[in-house]
DNA sequence: ATTCCAGTGAACAGGGACGTATACTAGAGT
DNA sequence: ACTCTAGTATACGTCCCTGTTCACTGGAAT
């Protein structure tokens, strides 16, 4: 009995293999079951069988595209010395990340409202984290340091990148090097008071 | 034959009302001809009627819309003076009318794609302009005028304003604080040569 | 009073997607 | 050899949207 869960896992995969294929093509919000049915070389009854609705499929999607395109690792970033070596360190490596993925990445965030809702907040929440590693130690529990991972959470975030980087044509060091600038001006000295 | 052109033209304004009602909650995307229809009161065949494709509607719904919400006047900001001076307020009264129309502009931009491509690069410019607008005079024709340029355009965007202040929850004052920040600090100082 | 026409209401044919059900096949498991 | 079942092929009913046609009505224009 192994022969045979081994090709039910195949067409499984298959499955998945195709529906990320397509969200990151064309786009979860106009992928279709049919579209991942035939792009999967499979029936839709299939597909039905294997996922129950489509936050099911969505959620092995992710995880299959997650582990097939890790992120740069953050706790390789150095976790003491000076905040600028830190920021230019991880948003090189970031903002390089996103750049090898800009085409596949573009769909998924573009129809970012299309997805579970689930996935929206664990994307949300993996960004905070690694703006708020970004400036650990740095940030105060303070207004100015609050301020300050706001601004960090900004610059590691994907449309940030885009924005930067696509539109206004930057190079990925120039990017980089303004983030590396803000957030070390925040350090410097903290916004006017009263400003909030 | 006054009075009948008014109808005609009352008839139109319905229409074109009721797209923009549906393209600033429910978003273009999913804005239906059949259900522009239903909320302006009239039927498929009249939407037709008025307009030939939907590329027509479009234009006539931005315009109308444009219309009854004016963006701040970016040619009253001071062109002399001191650079901040100048990036505060122009930040503050844009991050302002962001805030005001937050709500509308969400699906607008989240449905960027799925709109003409006329009306994509209409606001892609405008925005560009007024990004040059803010830094002109201090932004020279080398590379650190060119990053100075991506910034300040980077920073006019709606994109920008969100991910500042409803994402990170920066009040628009802070938000518009850490503008002025940045593009004094790129003024003060170039890049690292050789970043590019 | 008569003409004109914008808008109505209803219907058509076409297309895509959804979810479900049925009978069948081929290969794995025993 | 026989059973079990994942997957196929096909079809059904439902829904929404598209663009187009047609006869009709009611009010404006003359």
């Amino acid at each position: 009995m192994h022969r045979r869960a081994e090709l039910v896992d195949q067409t499984r995969q298959r499955i998945t293999e195709a529906a990320a294929r397509l969200h990151t093509t064309i786009g979860p919000a106009n992928t279709s079951i049919a579209a991942i049915a035939e792009e999967a070389g499979v029936t839709r009854v299939t597909v039905y069988r294997h996922f129950a609705d489509l936050d099911a499929l969505f959620e092995a999607c992710t995880a299959h595209w997650q582990a097939e395109n890790p992120t740069p690792d953050a706790s390789r970033w150095p976790l003491t010395g000076d905040l600028d070596l830190r920021a230019r360190q991880a948003l090189l490596a970031l903002y390089a990340w996103y750049r090898d993925h800009a085409a596949e990445l573009f769909p998924l965030f573009r129809d970012l409202t299309a997805m579970p809702r689930s996935t929206q907040d664990l994307m949300r929440d993996e960004r905070g984290q690694l703006g708020d590693l970004l400036v650990q130690g740095h940030a105060q529990d303070d207004d100015a340091g609050r301020q300050m991972r706001a601004v960090a959470r900004h610059l590691v975030g994907y449309p940030t990148w885009r924005s930067l980087a696509i539109e206004q044509d930057l190079s990925d060091a120039e990017a980089a090097e303004i983030g590396v600038r803000m957030l070390t001006g925040m350090a410097a000295s903290a916004l006017a008071p009263g400003t909030r």
